[in-house]
DNA sequence: TTGAAAGCGCTAACAC
DNA sequence: GTGTTAGCGCTTTCAA
């Protein structure tokens, strides 16, 4: 490995001169910066990060944790992250929690020993003390798609919002009896998605049908499960909203299984808009959420702190998403 | 920041002992190893990685470098290399290239810079110089998924008799003519899975229709466009041979919007099993691949080169694939 | 404008 | 068993 001492001897200079000649912010002469670059190049030198880390005490690394990379609405986040992060010199570590707290604490005491400058969370739930330590520990953090009352800075969608739009837009296409199929109730974005379905239906004068809903995880098909119980039972609804598309998908197979059609006799909502949601049949109408902008954001946020780290009140990014309507609702 | 010398004076001890206490290899006595740990608790104090990388030469750190995050099969793999590597102690630093050389080629000059002992890339293809010139810099590197003569360690599936297996059933199932839909020939994966394809029909004394084979790239639905041209020609398949899912997804759709059926009129085969596939309408038959073990050996492999780095010849891992057979053949 | 030297936090060779 | 110390590669005072 090429040092910055074997690039001074061979260019005729101090170690100094190389290290400001290639930083550029100090003056050095035309003439010297000129053969110390030639030397740079010739040589194929390459400072070390971690010399320059343990020396400036910092790492241009920030450290994404997010619960399920399998979830395609992560890959869409971390590309938008990634990009950004690169484009301002920073490099990013990408951890997958798999929704486990211990794995994330693991993750975390592991970062915490100067990996990173800083931290973006797409995980935060209810157990929120480690978090929280992180923080008392001084290292910056930006919560993404999940958030967690004010105490941090965080990149959230409109949920209440959207979930009001797109539940609305299934009354005033005449559906009355709507379920709602939902993720987990400590997470706000679910509790907001909540909200605003219930908001629409109230505001609409129809009531909430509490044996229409439902929460279900990604594991086992379970979405895929409760939903055929449910329409096992006599009371079937005439539209299904979903909290997110990989529900939808699993509910319009347990529709089709049970011989049913979409959107026919049932309608379905998603909301992500994922990939693959335009190529499924029906193609799913969905709320689209700019996960890629999100990233962007979230970086953009957290870089702002870890370079002016003066204690500013934590600011909460809300972006637009968008009701896409195709074929799975009528 | 806590560092080893605090420890070192609220214990009463040298930083060497604390350092020998943690490490564990070196003989401590009990009593001061207690003593260290129970200040290193109460202190909170966490090895600085970076220092840590800086004396030994080495940071625990591997690069994983993937052409396309949100192609469902690179999640997948990155849960298996990602959960191995924080097994072993390793850490992982994700970059995705989006098939963009010059990316690929930044990316690598960032991480060369130590802050990683060794590389896995999924993004091999005929343009391999930069690729070479790492392994020449002496860093460990292992191919994953696409590999590349036999110049590297390599993780790869056995795409020839997978494909052979796929086609040889449409055959077997009364299909004459099938058509391919492949990816970059470039890339020794597509072509495998082309030779696998041409001996099938070989074997079963079939013509090769060369006018029903195509590659496409995943940008602008081309694969859609292009299986849409191709029905809308007088020449229609009776079976379409996808080389991944995503495009057999797209090529269903097609079909469907063009007014035909699947499988009534053209049977599907694809190639991954990505999580949707089994959701979709037809459920797709696919070739399963075992990502998160080929994640998971590649790791494996990296670590072991990196730890003995004898110049043993390059291995090539083969794991197996396997024909699963759902609703998109009759 | 440049060089010498200290020091970032850690480990390990050497001394006792 | 434990302490002292050099040094990993770099940046940045301080001097010249």
């Amino acid at each position: 490995m090429v040092t910055i001492k074997e690039v001074a001897r061979k260019a005729g200079v101090s170690t100094s001169t190389v290290s400001r000649s290639l930083s550029g912010n100090i003056f050095v002469s035309k003439d010297t910066k000129k053969r110390v670059i030639k030397t740079v190049n010739e040589l194929g030198y390459r400072p070390n990060v971690l010399a320059k880390g343990l020396k400036e005490g910092k790492t241009n690394a920030i450290g994404l944790i997010i619960p399920n990379i399998r979830n395609p609405i992560y890959p869409a986040i971390v590309k938008g992250v990634e990009d950004t992060a690169r484009k301002n010199g920073f490099i990013v570590i990408l951890c997958n929690t798999d929704e486990n707290i211990d794995n994330e604490k693991e993750i975390i005491s592991m970062l915490e020993k100067r990996w990173v400058d800083g931290f973006i969370f797409a995980t935060a739930s209810s157990d929120f003390n480690h978090i929280c330590k992180i923080k008392e520990n001084k290292f910056p953090v930006v919560l993404l798609v999940r958030d967690w009352e004010d105490e941090f800075d965080s990149v959230v969608t409109d949920n209440f919002e959207a979930s009001y739009e797109a539940v609305k837009y299934l009354i005033q296409r005449g559906h009355k009896k709507i379920a709602i199929i939902n993720g987990d109730l400590n997470l706000s974005l679910y509790k907001e998605r909540y909200e605003g379905y219930k908001k629409a239906l109230l505001d609409s004068g129809l009531e909430i049908p509490s044996e229409m809903s439902f929460c279900c995880s990604f594991e086992n098909q379970e979405c895929y499960l409760k939903t055929t119980d449910l329409l096992k039972s006599n009371i079937i609804p005439d539209a299904i909203f979903a909290t997110n598309d990989l529900r939808a998908i699993e509910a319009i197979r347990a529709i089709k299984d049970i011989g049913l059609k979409v959107p026919e006799d049932i309608s379905v909502v998603g909301f992500d808009d994922i990939q693959i949601s335009s190529f499924i049949d029906p193609m799913l109408t969905t709320v689209s959420q700019p996960f890629y902008k999100m990233g962007e954001v979230a970086v953009k946020n957290l870089i702002k702190i870890i370079n002016y780290k003066r204690n500013r009140k934590p600011k909460r990014d809300v972006v637009k998403s968008k009701l896409v309507i195709r074929n799975s609702t009528r």
